[in-house]
DNA sequence: ATATGTGAATTGATTCACAGCG
DNA sequence: CGCTGTGAATCAATTCACATAT
């Protein structure tokens, strides 16, 4: 298979998100025309997007909800359990664990890790919180594919690789830092202090443009 | 100024971190090779990216890490102080309230807003905690620029317009929905579910071809 | 000598137009 | 007739090579 731009996967996500309102609202049919207007992109792309991965509609009348919905399931591998630890049970980790949206898209929490010894032993929203220490057996035990690392910026590169030792292939990582992924690793960044600079630099642009254009 | 490409901002971001490490560890001078191999992107990438802006370094010598770090605050807009509100004081919400390292980056944490009427009323890290019918006095009275937006999904657009009509120009959008961004609004999406998501076809992803190349 | 800054070349992603199917 | 699926064309971003400055 041609290898497919990330953009495009990050695309996926979104129209099956829009699929699942769709569907909430009993929505049965729907067009590239309707999902575009939902996801913000041009009816082409869509297509283009879902056209990467095989056939899914019928020319004509465009795609059921239900059957796109469950197509995308597939191809981005949430037909399968996901077993997910949390590394790091500060106040991010601790709002992540008792996320609800998390199970409903078959992300299992199994464990969290922390090095503060007075949280180790705890449970949190019905999570097992295992010493820094014992992460690679405990992941082992709980057979966790997926890591969601919190920890502060400094922890995280050999938070990483400790996970990695352990079989852990899949990284969310919350913490300001560029990781260096080892071999196999796949991390994703999500980085809200970034987001919030993209945003001062938007507006910034734009008020810098205003001076120019009036003076 | 020709528009600059949305990627570039955001390694312009990664760049500012990577300077801030450095300058942690006392190094004064560096190049696009450093810079490179820190944000993970290539030299070319990193002196493109400046070019766009101007020129920052000295031929033969490379770049001061604390010049580059004021230029890159400079175009970034982190010069100035923005003022930040929380639409949502949910686990997230308040996690995000006492975040430490807003402050550093001149992001002002000035408000607070919720419907539930039992916060109403409480200081949250410092911060007060409104309804969200106060929002129009509220937003104006402590001059706020920029929102995170961590409400449900069904709250989100509504939350937004609200934002927008009290003249609200930045979004941090925390829920896992696609806004519609009124006139004049830039909204930045931190979805970490759909993180997950990309995790999950990334790994899914490899697995298939494994099993494609066994057979 | 060395590392930046930048036009030119290349690669990749998005847009388009329409052929093909229901 | 309508809407999908897709090769071709356009547009944008990245990579490269090297002239240029210190």
């Amino acid at each position: 298979m041609a290898s497919i731009p990330s953009a495009t996967v990050g695309r996926l996500v979104t129209y099956l998100r829009v699929l699942a309102t769709l569907a909430d609202r009993g929505i049965v049919r729907t067009s590239s025309d309707d999902l575009a207007r939902e996801a913000r992109v041009s009816a082409f792309q869509v297509r283009k997007d879902l056209a990467y991965f095989g056939r899914f509609g019928t020319r004509g009348a465009g795609y059921d909800v239900d059957a796109l919905s469950t197509e995308l399931h597939r191809i981005l591998g949430l037909e399968r359990a996901w077993n997910v630890a949390i590394i790091g049970m500060g106040r991010l980790g601790s709002a992540l664990a008792d996320y609800p949206n998390m199970a409903r898209y078959n992300f299992c929490l199994q464990a969290a890790f922390d090095v503060a010894p007075e949280k180790v032993g705890t449970v949190v929203a019905g999570v097992p919180v295992y010493a820094m220490r014992e992460l690679p057996e405990r992941v082992r035990e709980h057979d966790v594919q997926v890591a969601l690392l919190t920890v502060p910026g400094e922890g995280a590169q050999a938070a990483t690789e400790a996970l990695a030792a352990a079989g852990v292939r899949g990284i969310v990582n919350f913490a300001s830092t560029v990781l260096d992924p080892p071999e196999g690793v796949h991390v994703e960044a999500i980085d809200f202090l970034a987001g919030l600079k993209r945003v001062s630099y938007a507006l910034h642009a734009e008020t810098s443009d205003d001076e120019r254009a009036a003076s």
